[in-house]
Formats: C-alpha cells, sequence, structure tokens
DNA sequence: TCTCATACCGTACAAATGTCTGGCATGGGT
DNA sequence: ACCCATGCCAGACATTTGTACGGTATGAGA
C-alpha cells in the first residue's frame, strides 16, 4: 500500500465506520484494516485515534468495538457490577396506543400499534406513551391530525402547557391553562382548542369523566 | 442466585439485549450477566443461546458482541416468524446539522448538533440528515421554527412533496411543486411556501445559487 | 541539511470476550 | 423411583480484539 493524499484515506475510514455504527455495528479495529486493506492493524488505529482526537469520533477505551459516534450518549445498561464505565441508554422504545382507557396502566395495554424511538435523557419518572391525534382542533398550534404525539404520564401539568386529557372515554390533547377565578377558592382548570372553531373545556376537575393523562413532549408527523 | 419461574429470567434478557441492539450497542455475554448478577458467564451464554434457538435473537458465531436482531441486518426489523410477534424497526441515528452547504457530503460536515434515532424501513438508499427549521414559512402546514426535519438526500422530487432546498447559502423547507407551463418545453419549479405573507420562489434548476438537498420525511418538534 | 508530520508496515502482548466441560438442585412427568 | 428439562454455578480455554513499540518512506518547512 503506498501513501495517499493527507486526510483522503481517514474520510473514508470516518465514514464506514459511521455507516457501520448508525445501523447499530460497531466495527473492530480489524474490520477496519480489512475494509481499506491495510496490512497492519497499526495503521487502522491510527486513522481511528486521530478521528477520536479530532473529536469526530468517540471511543471507550479497551471495549471491543468501542467505538462511537459523538453527540448523543449511549451506554451500556444501568450500571451494577464494576465493569466499565457505561451510561444508561437515554433511548426508549415508546409504545403507541391505539385507544387509551382512564386506570388501566400502559404497560397493560394490548391494543398498541407499534413502538417508536425516543431518546429520553430526563429523569422524570414517568412512563411513555405515543398516541395518534385525531381532529383539527391544535391545527394552530402546529398540531395536525395523523400527528403522532410523545405523551409523559403525569396528573398534574403547569399552565400552557400541552395536554393529553381523558374527556369520558375520549383522549384529547389540548393546552392546559389554570385560569385564576375569583368566586372560587383556587385556580379552575381549561382545556384550550388552538383553531378558532373549537371551544374551551371547562372541565370538573373532580369528575369522574376527566382525568389528566399526561403532558405531550413531542410531536411527530411522517410525511 | 437462586432459581426464577421458567422464562422469566429469559424475557428480562431478552428486553435488556433488544434494548441494547436498538441504542447501538451490543451487549457482551459478560454485561448480560453483570446485568443480571448471574455469577457464571454461562448461565447468561444459556439464556442468548436459547433465544437464538428460539428465533428470538441472532448472532455471529466467535465475534465480540455478536448478538442482533433477527429480520434485518440492523438494528433489526423484517419479521422473523416464530415467536411472539416482536417487530424490531430498522434504527439508524440520524446526525443533525448545524448548517448545510452544496456540494459538501453531509459525511464530511462537522457542525453538527447530535444524532436522533430514526426508524427507516424505506429502501432508499438516500443518506438521513436532520435539519432545524427556521422561520414561519411553512407554518400553515404545521411546520414551525424550531422543528427538526428529518430529510432523505435526493436530487428530484415530486409536485407536493416537501423539500429542503439550498437557494445561495441558505437552506430553506417549502413545498416542491412542478409547474406546467405552456410558454416553455416542460415544466418549470416552485417552492411553495405554507405562509399567506410568503411569496412564491422560482429559482433557475440549472442555477448554482438552486440546489435540491431532499425531501423532508418527517417533523418532529419537542415541547 | 535537519527536523517534523503524515502515511503506512511488522510483530508482538494483554485484555476483552466467546466457548466449553462438568456439576448441583428443583420440579414435572411416567 | 427414574428420566429429563430447566436454571444456575465453577473454572477453565481459545479466539477476538485493543494496544504498544518499533520500523520505512515521503514531503514540507526552518
Amino acid at each position: 500500500m503506498g501513501k495517499t493524499p493527507p486526510g483522503r484515506t481517514r474520510e473514508r475510514v470516518f465514514r464506514f465506520v459511521r455507516q457501520r455504527l448508525l445501523s447499530g455495528q460497531p466495527p473492530t479495529v480489524r474490520e477496519v484494516q480489512a475494509q481499506f486493506g491495510f496490512l497492519s492493524t497499526q495503521t487502522a488505529r491510527e486513522h481511528l485515534e486521530r478521528l477520536v482526537r479530532d473529536g469526530r469520533l468517540r471511543k471507550e477505551p479497551g471495549q471491543a468495538r468501542g467505538y462511537r459516534l459523538p453527540g448523543s450518549e449511549f451506554g451500556g445498561g444501568g450500571r451494577s457490577g464494576r465493569g466499565p464505565p457505561l451510561k444508561g441508554p437515554p433511548l426508549k422504545m415508546v409504545p403507541i396506543l391505539g385507544q387509551v382507557q382512564a386506570g388501566v396502566p400502559i404497560t397493560a395495554v394490548e391494543d398498541l400499534e407499534g413502538y417508536v424511538p425516543i431518546e429520553d435523557s430526563s429523569t422524570s419518572s414517568g412512563e411513555l406513551f405515543g398516541l395518534r391525534v385525531r381532529g383539527e382542533s391544535m391545527r394552530d398550534a402546529g398540531i395536525l391530525p395523523g400527528d403522532l404525539a410523545i405523551v409523559r404520564q403525569q396528573s398534574t401539568a403547569r399552565s400552557g402547557e400541552i395536554v393529553v386529557a381523558l374527556l369520558g372515554d375520549e383522549a384529547t390533547v389540548k393546552t392546559f391553562v389554570r385560569a385564576r377565578v375569583k368566586t372560587h377558592r383556587g385556580a379552575r382548570i381549561e382545556l384550550h382548542p388552538a383553531h378558532p372553531d373549537f371551544a374551551v373545556i371547562v372541565p370538573d376537575p373532580d369528575s369522574e369523566d376527566f382525568h389528566l393523562l399526561g403532558r405531550v413532549i413531542e410531536i411527530r408527523r411522517r410525511l
């Protein structure tokens, strides 16, 4: 193997490693070596280490297939042993629920559409689930029918947050508002649509027909 | 470690391995061992091998971190046939680009914000990347400033598709339209905003200042 | 010329990791 | 009782893989 222009080969090495990492199969040093026909593992290693020094790759020293992409911190499972320092993966598979019912733990719901991957670095303990948006009532907030709402289960919310509430047996996405009302002791709850044709809903917080399912933390739309 | 109900532990092992694979980090036998507190690597191995025999996992014998999800070569996907209905979507980590330039291969861009996980079952060969949306010009299509657009690199598009185009050195998200014009031979290209205050853009397809970067396949908004 | 950096090769060694052989205990069935 | 499958442990061995130390050759500058 002769020499190649400076940086030329390294660029190709990066692409190769990157492709492998993106598809879930971290390469070994020797796989990189073979891919480019290097006659020495050291050559591959030098390229890799250089990419790490340049911040284009990250690595877990000593681990087999230890090269990673920078940016998102993947990691091993929740650590319990003393082994290498690995972090918990912020990546989760979130179930998309076909229908929601009050009081039914989402983990027990069988009627699900599938799973979507989501990065969840938050430490909040609420379970996550996905819900398909129906209706135009949040149109002006950029939430359209068919969108997938990622919801964190919680029974309270702050004013202005977009939430999923269960009214009767219907799940609905609205902006949660605590309105100060002088006539009452305390505040009252309102569910605001984001569309001129829809009216504000004022549920009775104590009613059996009203349940706050959680807060919408992300909207996804497939085109 | 005492005994546990039949299959109980194996189910947990499977979930652990699956989670790791989905996040791009195949576990070692010993990592599984540590995760569940087994005192022997063999115990972990037996669970893993059993999962392979049951078709729930696949493996590359002899390779370090050689366990895979069945179906596809990568993160998972496809069906495996037997066993519980567990499909693993083909999962990739997609780079979020801070800025885009014409002619620069996305793999060479260093200025990236991070990576997001995305399911890509399509067989299209175009590379994927993420781009932060700026401006209000697509507001009425439910695409707001700060949204993350997932883009598949391609140099052509069909009329009506939402695309990312490079005008000069500015990347912009618009609806791609092929307008039939009688005066010309062939059609002309238009980039339509989705906001009354913005005007249709009619780029010169042959200009150096116009490049079609790709098609928007998904919109994500963090709330 | 001399240094220095880049690009590559050769050959090891040691750690990480996959694999194997043998054993123990429990429970279900015959 | 016997057989057999399951769940687990113990201790090794062999391969894969990361890492280290040293070498050759070329080109850019000082």
